[in-house]
Order: C-alpha cells, then sequence, then structure tokens
DNA sequence: TATTGATCATGT
DNA sequence: ACATGATCAATA
C-alpha cells in the first residue's frame, strides 16, 4: 500500500492524525511500505510525503488544499525536543506579476494559510531518521489578531513587489511573514515587473512563515513556555 | 545558535 | 518552468 483512502470528514481526518501521534516515522514508513532513506540531504520532501500518504492526501494536486475536499491544508513541522520549531515553513511561492496586485483577503497566502493541519514531528539533531516521533496534531485557523498580523507582513512585501522593488527585499522583512528565494538553485529566472514597469528576469521567491510564527501556534494551544 | 540565502527530489 | 514537499549549510 502506497497511503491512506482520504478521510471523509473532518473529524476523520482529525483523529487519524491524531492516532499518529507518539508513532515514529519508521512505523509509519513500514505500515506504508516505503524505505527510509539515511538521511534528508538528498530527500528532502520525505517526511512531509510521508505524513501525506498516511492521512490520504491528494498527491500531486498542484494549486489545491491536500484535501480539497474539505479545504485543508497539511503541514509538518519539524521541532527540537522542546517541542519548538526548528525552521520556518514554505507557504507559496510569490507572486511577481498581475496577481501581484491581490489584496490581502484574495491572496494566494491566505488562502493557505485558511485552514492549516499542523503535524509536529521530532527533528532533533542526532535522532535517526527511522526513530523520530509524530506529535500531536493541531488543526488551526487564523485569529483575527493572526490574520492582522498577517495581513501588515504581506502588504508591506507585496507593495515593493508591485513597484519593482524586488531588490529592497530580503529575508530579514516582515515580522512572521518573510520572502526567501525558492528555486532548484541560483541561475534559475522567472519573470517579474522592474522599477520602471519594465519586464525583468529575477530569482522564484516564496513566502515563509518564521519559526517564530509557528512555535507561538503551538504553545498557545499545547500551553508550551514561551521562552 | 538563529537566521538567511541556497538547494534537493518529484510530478505536471 | 513551476508547483508540491521542505531542509541544508554558510553567515551573522
Amino acid at each position: 500500500m502506497t497511503g491512506a483512502r482520504a478521510p471523509a470528514t473532518l473529524a476523520r481526518l482529525e483523529a487519524r492524525a491524531a492516532d499518529l501521534a507518539g508513532h515514529t516515522l519508521g512505523e509509519l514508513a513500514a505500515a506504508l511500505g516505503r524505505p527510509v532513506p539515511a538521511d534528508l540531504r538528498r530527500d528532502k520532501g520525505w517526511v512531509g510525503q510521508l505524513l501525506e500518504a498516511a492521512l490520504g492526501a491528494a498527491a500531486g494536486a498542484q494549486a489545491e488544499p491536500d484535501f480539497p475536499h474539505l479545504g485543508v491544508e497539511l503541514k509538518t513541522l519539524p521541532v527540537d525536543a522542546r517541542g519548538r520549531p526548528r525552521e520556518s515553513t514554505y507557504v507559496c511561492t510569490v507572486p511577481l506579476g498581475a496577481e501581484a496586485h491581490l489584496p490581502w483577503a484574495r491572496s494566494w497566502v491566505r488562502r493557505k494559510l485558511a485552514c492549516v493541519l499542523w503535524v509536529p514531528v521530532e527533528a532533533a539533531a542526532g535522532v535517526p531518521l527511522a526513530r523520530r516521533r509524530v506529535g500531536t496534531p493541531l488543526l488551526w485557523r487564523p485569529a483575527p489578531a493572526e490574520d492582522a498580523a498577517l495581513r501588515a507582513d504581506y502588504e508591506e512585501l507585496m507593495e515593493l513587489v508591485c513597484r519593482g522593488e524586488l531588490e529592497r527585499i530580503d529575508a530579514r522583512r516582515g515580522r512572521w511573514l518573510q520572502i526567501r528565494p525558492k528555486a532548484a538553485h541560483g541561475r534559475v529566472l522567472t519573470a517579474a515587473v522592474g522599477a520602471d514597469g519594465e519586464t525583468i528576469s529575477t530569482l522564484p521567491r516564496g513566502f515563509y512563515l518564521r519559526a517564530g510564527f509557528t512555535a507561538a501556534l503551538l504553545a498557545r494551544h499545547y500551553q508550551l513556555p514561551v521562552t
């Protein structure tokens, strides 16, 4: 078997995700008949894909949520021994053309983050991949304050994009939402609008949620210490 | 050690 | 080329 069937309801999805908590990636892989790579260096998406299969997410669907009928996006979250996120979370590509003018309410970012099933996965250095454990899942919808904070970042960043001032954007901008390169390698180019309205070629960028944002989400839900 | 900028695999 | 899934590795 390569994966489970998609849960019919939100309650079933949550229940299935809850059942995964406490199990190791090795156990999941064995149950699904998938080999465990020695490390993630050449297979960075392995953990996410394993959880997709275990939960019955639609595979290879583009520009669609992982569970289209439920409107739910699945995100695994690598966490340290204390349960705090180790990495930022990729959200989506930054629109550099006409889509760049979309207001927050209709933006790609907001759609992606409308309803997310976060699944923490142990990722402490030194713990072998097969022995890493899955944590307790969290189904999340942005609270009004979270939505407003993300909107502020989005508007600040996208204004620069719209003005053709992409060069002024680096990962330091944005309180919670940041923009960073997102490409197979540094020579990839995509079309964008320049400062004088002309078409230019530039490195594709992606929106990422800072680890501090996801840390706050988990802390609020699980009552972890906020250090 | 946290963060930024670069990169890996796969499918359409 | 761009979407999915992210982590790696150099730097601050």
